[in-house]
RNA sequence: GCGAACGUGGCGGAACUGGCAGACGCGCAGGACUUAGGAUCCUGUCCCGUAAGGGGUGCGGGUUCGACUCCCGCCGUUCGCACCA
């Protein structure tokens, strides 16, 4: 028992001993009994209102969760409550992202196997998610390292392989020397391994699993402009689109001069072909053995040679020097007719387009530097007025109309056709790395590859001492000979397992679709509950995976629906980012040593305190600034709340309640129902701040009010507010209350202040009674010294009338 | 280069479809209560000016009775993509 507040103690009579607010125990207090009487768990079968409200699950770092995480969660915590008070059944799940690159090399650094160090994690994450007082529902929770789940994991490859929609490729990809590992595109950040921001990413030649995404990019960029399917922060959506990189153009065929034979090149810009005055290919276009000339032979092969040697990297960042080769040989342009000579040159890729490209350089940058490089000719065809020149019949036209004719002219002339690209890839899901579901995969010298069969899952990940990967290209799972060696599942012959684990993104491109389904062992997701809870209603987390996770969900999504597993073909029908917590202005980073751990504000404020402060930051969508300075401004005000609620509690309110207050308590609830539902919780808390602000100018005590106010303070301060309402007798949750509703009528004063204006000056204001028409108005102005003294001696030209709001007088 | 978001006091940030710029909070200043104050409570706090008044939302224009808000042109910050043809 605390000491009673002084300030009141000589005003009135002895009240019962009066607990000050101690965070600690109350918050240990609910959230033992939320545990205890399962006040988060909906019924999942007979829930009247489904809502469910996701979050993006965290991966479990040995340093805990830190105060991103923490702004995140609650971020999406305080959505999820407020639907609660709406009367939703809310599903809030939570689980571990725990496989994964980014947890073995953590394993690695600190030589601890990450089968050891993952559930410390875990144990970590879970009491830190509990301290934060998250709605969530523990019994569904989910960890992709469960063979529970990974199980399901090796399903959905397996569903994708039978589908045709998984195949095996040879090809150049990313290798991190360091990871040891191939990454997707994705994981390369401008040449740069994600992981490793030092360390260069190389080009390697290796055979990888990948799922065929290129198939669904019309779907993923077209649904992303159907509000039905998705209402997404255009951000993300942005990120997407750019991602996908739809380039709409022509596939143009070049006739090789002296050979039987074409190259076909793709161009945004076929509007410019009569000025297309050599020919590019990218060093491995395999045409280009046969259009070089032989006593060019020596010098393309040296070409190639270097241009090889350089990485992938290289080729796409940084080097922007244009180098090539001539290879002796001719092309034909088939606007011009001239014969334009075929050079070789890595600033062309082989993996867009066709590898191949009609230089433009009068009117492309890159081929400008390059003609001038090597002295080629310069065609300009088109003029300042955006017309074409010296182009033939097209000759004078616009050139967004001639590109049109243009394309027409190559389709009846049969050297090409409108054709779009994307810059998108296939999705390569082949990481040579231990710490990862194994690829469900057997091959078989008389079988060839054998898919494991659904009743052999899971592939358990064998527990493999030395679990570091090495330079060989190949996961370290094939040091494990007895694992390795598996009887060929059609034939019985020994046959040999694939070695290499799927990637991360493929664990988490399905978890929603599990939480609410964990209680079944016999199928990855519940066709019923499914239905019920899926697609998720309001999915928040970050926008760095704008084009990762969230494009991959929606890829399985695609292919799941498509196989029939699926009702839906989009996961999230609502995305919104959070924004990222800076500290001082700076991104926190362990490198830069400003993350800031939650744990020690959290023991010092306690959680609800925390909470608060971390969405007054900012808007919840821009993130904003951490300085610990201002957490002192919620627990004061919760302090203050306190003891409004301990003075309703132990004082009979007495007299009618304002009618200005009654005004204030109607505008605060319509306010912070439309702020948090926008995710302003800035405001919203503002809102409530303003509302006891003015309760204890009046010295209003009224219980109505109060209930109101904790009801939609809950969402924020949950243990606080569940204590408060059991003071003031309630004996159920608080998020069984309802939110509270207001009255139209209420939401204005009778008496408003309208502004006067003198020429668009504010010059005073005067009090009139609501809806008051203009007549009115203008007489109350004309009567205010201060209106006057502006309009000495001055006729008045003209009056705007803004009804309830201002006058606006103008005089000559 | 392409795409997105943004620029407001000492600080974080408010301002709905154009209508009193600076809500709310932090900080700061003064006062009260105190043995004490890093607790609490009052008062003040955009700038210049004693005041009347004037100026003010990155910069320059424009539209309007009226612009943080809309339009045009710059400058700057953050994020994503990028030898993508």
């Amino acid at each position: 028992m605390g000491t009673k507040p002084r300030d009141r103690a000589s005003k009135r009579p002895p009240a019962p001993a009066a607990a000050v607010y101690d965070p600690e125990a109350v918050e240990a207090k609910w959230q033992a009994r939320w545990a205890a009487e399962h006040v988060n768990e909906p019924d999942l079968d007979r829930a009247a209102r489904p809502f469910y409200n996701l979050m993006m699950y965290p991966y479990p770092s040995a340093e805990g969760l830190h105060v991103g995480n923490m702004f995140a969660f609650t971020g999406s915590d305080v959505y999820g409550r407020f639907k609660r008070l709406q009367g939703f059944d809310v599903f809030e799940p939570i689980g571990f992202d725990a496989f994964g690159i980014h947890s073995e090399n953590y394993a690695i650094k600190v030589g601890t196997h990450p089968a050891q160090l993952i559930p410390q994690n875990i144990a970590t994450f879970r009491r830190q998610l509990r301290r934060m007082g998250g709605m969530f529902d523990w019994r569904h929770e989910v960890s992709t390292t469960d063979p529970a789940y990974y199980k399901w994991t090796q399903w959905i490859f397996l569903q994708l392989y039978k589908a045709g929609k998984a195949y095996k490729k040879l090809g150049a990809v990313n290798w991190c020397p360091e990871c040891k590992t191939v990454l997707a595109n994705e994981q390369v950040i401008d040449g740069y391994c994600e992981r490793h921001p030092d360390v260069r990413v190389e080009q390697r030649t290796l055979e990888q699993w990948y799922f065929r995404i290129t198939e669904y990019v019309e779907q993923l960029l077209g649904h992303l402009d159907d509000p039905a399917k998705m209402d997404w922060s255009e951000s993300t959506a942005a990120a997407q689109r750019n991602w996908i990189g739809r380039s709409e153009g022509a596939e143009i065929r070049f006739r090789l001069v002296g050979r039987d034979d074409v190259l076909a090149v793709f161009t945004t810009r076929p509007d410019t072909i009569f000025g297309a005055t050599f020919m590019v290919l990218a060093p491995e276009h395999p045409l280009v053995a046969s259009v070089t000339s032989d006593d060019q032979r020596q010098a393309v092969q040296s070409y190639i040679r270097a241009a090889s040697a350089k990485d992938i990297v290289s080729r796409r960042v940084g080097e922007r020097d244009k180098t090539g080769v001539f290879t002796g040989g001719y092309a034909v342009n088939p606007a011009t007719g001239a014969d334009i000579p075929i050079w070789i040159a890595d600033y062309v890729l082989m993996e867009y387009g066709t590898g191949a490209i009609m230089a433009v350089p009068a009117h492309d940058e890159r081929d400008l530097e390059f003609a001038e490089t090597y002295d080629l000719s310069v065609v300009r065809v088109i003029d300042e007025n955006d017309r074409l020149l010296a182009s033939g019949q097209f000759t004078g036209r616009p050139a967004s109309v001639a590109l049109r004719d243009i394309i027409q002219w190559l389709e009846q002339s049969g050297t090409g056709h409108g054709q779009v690209q994307y810059r998108l890839y296939d999705w390569c899901i082949s990481r040579q790395r231990y710490w990862g579901p194994p690829i469900p995969v057997i091959y078989c010298d008389a079988c060839g590859t054998v898919p494991v069969p659904e009743e052999d899952l899971p592939v358990l990940l064998p527990p493999l001492e030395d679990f570091r990967p090495d330079d060989s290209g190949t996961s370290p799972l094939a040091r494990n000979e007895e694992w390795f060696f598996v009887p060929c599942p059609s034939c019985g012959q020994r046959a040999r397992r694939e070695t290499d684990v799927s990637d991360t993104f493929l664990d988490s491109g399905w978890y929603y679709l599990r939480y609410p389904s964990t209680e079944f062992d016999d199928r990855p997701f519940d066709r019923t509950r499914t239905q019920k809870w899926c697609p998720v209603t309001t999915y928040i987390g970050g926008n760095e995976h704008a084009v990762l996770h969230l494009l991959y969900a929606r890829f399985l999504a695609m292919v799941l629906h498509e196989l029939g597993h699926l009702d839906f073909d989009e996961p999230f029908l609502k995305f919104r980012a959070h924004g990222l917590i800076v500290k001082d202005g700076a991104k926190m980073s362990k490198s830069r040593g400003n993350v800031v751990i939650p744990d020690e504000y959290i023991a010092r404020w306690g959680a609800d305190t925390f909470r608060m402060y971390l969405m007054s930051l900012g808007p919840f969508q821009e993130g904003g600034d951490f300085r610990d300075a201002g957490i002192s401004g919620p627990r004061r005000f919760l302090d203050k709340v306190w003891g409004l609620v301990e003075r309703c509690v132990t004082e009979d309110a007495v007299g009618e309640v304002k009618h200005t207050v009654m005004v204030k308590w109607h505008q605060t609830k319509q306010k912070i129902t439309g702020d948090i539902e926008e995710l302003k919780y800035n405001t919203a808390i503002a809102a409530l701040m303003e509302l006891l602000n003015t309760m204890r100018e009046v010295q209003c005590h009224e219980r109505r009010i109060i209930e109101d106010m904790l009801v939609m303070l809950a969402p924020f301060a949950p243990h606080f507010a569940e204590e408060c309402w059991e003071r003031l007798g309630h004996d159920r949750s608080i998020f069984f209350a309802s939110w509270p509703t207001w009255d139209a009528a209420l939401l204005v004063e009778d008496n408003i202040e309208v502004v006067v204006q003198v020429n668009g000056r504010t010059r005073s204001t005067v009090r009139v009674r609501r809806e008051a028409d203009e007549g009115v108005v203008l007489a109350a102005a004309m009567a205010d010294d201060k209106t006057a003294r502006h309009l000495e001696g001055k006729t008045i030209r003209k009056r705007i009338y803004v009804p309830n709001r201002l006058i606006n007088l103008v005089v000559g």
